[in-house]
DNA sequence: TGGCGCAACCAATTTTGAATTGGTGTCTAT
DNA sequence: ATAGACACCAATTCAAAATTGGTTGCGCCA
């Protein structure tokens, strides 16, 4: 009786973001994953880890591995929350972080760092459909909340993260993307994420000022 | 056998205010202070009600009547954030959100609210020792996030204000602040409930901003 | 009639403990 | 030496019970 042949560590890269073995943009437990692939967790790991260091999934410890940002920790707790807020409120709450990190992450990301930015802007553009884009512009934004470098920046953005989804009125954002603004978003992007490989702190904020400006605005326009 | 006569509302008001009927800024039960002052939970509520109008208690739902302002939600989730947070990372982050509190509470801050900040501002003057003025200092700074009318904004103040409170390095602070820091500290106050009062909100945010400069400048100097 | 006391119920939160899940170290075999 | 297997640690989630403020309705009585 002789062992199929070990899998190759890119079939198993390919296997892992496939999504066949994520529910829900959440991969499956280690100790599962590793059993349905046929390898060991040990290994599984090492895979997990080149895979998180390249930015191609998220860990959170007692959470699970995603293939997209993680939700914030205790999301339910913003469901009452969420009920009482416009979405005036939130822009305006974006409008003072969001700029501010990208100032900060034009000053101290590291430059692997500011090279996967500009592939995930990239990414934006090569989008096929709105869900897509709506995927890929997420993990842009995630991305430099990240490099700002300070967690509890980086928290304060994921909550508010979190209640943008929570709130009903989500959806009516979709609508609201027609082909002609997400080509002046893409430009948008590819501005703030020039100015933060730049190490342009300033440049940096205002792009991202002026972009969610634009958000804003055409958010408001497509509501009541 | 004779009923004793009922307790005078202005002595219910004072035994509620006076803290021997609290724990660690925190009242009893509706329920059980209710029977501890010998009335009824609707005539005790009808009080709580007038001094949570007037600002001199804060109520929260599920969480109890407070003499100060109230934690933010779950706060024990905070512990794992606060091990790895710096003051600098916190003093970053209040200078982004704060200067926008003070601009938004010039802009939506009611007239009674005006006042009451200036009364608030002028109980940090009167401070007998530090740990008074401190128990003003935060009053006033939760009086501005919540006059800023956003209940977003309103959340992320009181979670960086427990993160704040959860970190050890806190106690520092208090070593640092000597008489003429709070000299300081007081006139920069004035300033911004001043600006707050006047409705001109690029003042307040303005000098808001200046004194957490101050603050972080003095908190730096403090520590290794 | 209006205020007060009383009671029951609703809603938001905390608390507690078990279960889940990523993180880490150790031991073995080859 | 390296990969697998296992035990254990740490952070989180989940569910159920308990706590606590919020609300309503009823009765009493001066």
């Amino acid at each position: 009786m002789t062992r199929p042949p070990p899998p190759s560590t890119e079939d198993l890269r390919a296997a892992i973001l496939g999504g066949a073995l994520a529910v829900d943009d959440r991969l499956l437990p280690e100790r599962t994953l590793a059993d349905r692939l046929g390898i060991s967790r040990s290994r599984l790991r090492a895979i997990l880890d080149d895979l998180a260091r390249e930015g191609l999934i998220f860990r959170r410890h007692g959470q699970g591995t995603f293939l997209q940002p993680p939700p914030a920790q205790a999301s339910e707790r913003f469901g009452v929350l969420a009920r009482r807020v416009s979405p005036g409120d939130l822009m305006e709450v974006r409008l003072e972080l969001e700029p501010a990190l990208a100032a900060y992450a034009a000053e101290r990301g590291s430059p692997e760092d500011k090279a996967r930015l500009l592939r995930l802007m990239e990414n934006t553009l090569r989008a096929p459909d709105l869900a897509g884009y709506e995927r890929a512009d997420d993990i842009f934004h995630y991305k430099i909340a990240e490099m700002s470098g300070n967690p509890v920046f980086l928290t304060l953005f994921e909550e508010i993260r979190s209640l943008r989804q929570a709130a009903e009125w989500t959806r009516a954002r979709q609508t609201a993307l027609g082909p002609e603004e997400i080509a002046e978003n893409s430009i948008q992007h590819g501005a703030i994420a020039n100015a933060i490989c730049a190490g342009a702190a300033r440049a940096a904020r205002r792009a991202m000022r002026l972009h969610l400006q634009k958000v804003e605005a055409s958010l408001l326009k497509s509501l009541p």
